[in-house]
DNA sequence: ATGCACCCTGTAGCAGCTACAGGGTCAAGG
DNA sequence: CCTTGACCCTGTAGCTGCTACAGGGTGCAT
């Protein structure tokens, strides 16, 4: 009666082996079994992977969606800690923005400055040997 | 006479396993051993690995990085073709920042909608559990 | 001879999947 | 009844770019 894995992956634009490694690290409950040994899953399953691939689009990592999942089942408490994960996330994601920002301007300069020619004279490449050539600080990370 | 690996790693500001690990994958030439079996680094070894180094901080990938050295090898060929690494790469971090910036609006909005309160009309949450109530297309990828 | 900092090899782990190999299940068609 | 084909099962290895051991050797000072 429930869905197949097939069909749960379908409907949630998920692959098979990804509904199963979700199962495995105990992202998603154990399904019920078939007298076949096919996993049959309710619809709840459903509800909860949609919840997941939304979260994993948003970029949200694993643990941090365990939290979330494991709040959303506790739905009296106060939604502070929901906040903090997701403000958490949104700031490493101004931040990695804000690092590429800074590659993307470096890049642009270097790319900027290749006249052609020959490698021998390529500006690419003689920035890419002498970092002090650089101006910004894309610095370690 | 040659550098000891830590001297390198230290020179380089790498660490001493990423060193050999580049070794091991073909990225850095092997090196001299001494009588006690010490891998011993000439001044080839250290450009080398700081342009990797610096390479690696704008992002190129090891597959991009191969291809750089292998023309920084070729003086007199073209750039043209270090110029399409360059700008491939360029385009790649774009597109990443686009995407990124995209997740930090509904990031933005999600929590922007939060009032406080439970988790139980928690507006994060419900809009985890609900793709729907997405405006933009931070879509699959 | 003892201690210590450094070096060696080899292997396993991280995230988040993805992709097999080598089998079983089930419904349809001949 | 038997086969074909689409699906399912488990288990394991691979991807990127390192990082972190374990279990040992080297080299110099005391």
């Amino acid at each position: 009666m429930g869905l197949k894995i097939g069909e749960l992956a379908k409907a949630t634009g998920t692959k098979v082996e990804t509904v199963r490694y979700y199962e495995r690290i105990g992202l998603l409950p154990e399904a019920e079994r078939t007298s076949g040994n096919y996993r049959s899953y309710a619809p709840a399953h459903l509800d909860q992977l949609n919840f997941i691939r939304h979260a994993r689009r948003l970029g949200f990592d694993i643990a941090d969606i365990r939290s979330l999942l494991d709040l959303a089942g506790q739905p009296e408490r106060d939604c502070a800690e929901v906040d903090r994960i997701a403000s958490g996330h949104l700031r490493a994601v101004e931040d990695k923005i804000a690092r590429l920002a800074l590659l993307r301007e470096e890049l642009n300069r270097m790319i900027g400055q290749c006249r052609g020619g020959s490698v021998g004279n390529c500006r690419i490449i003689e920035t890419l040997a002498d970092h002090g050539l650089c101006e910004s600080d894309h610095g370690g990370g």
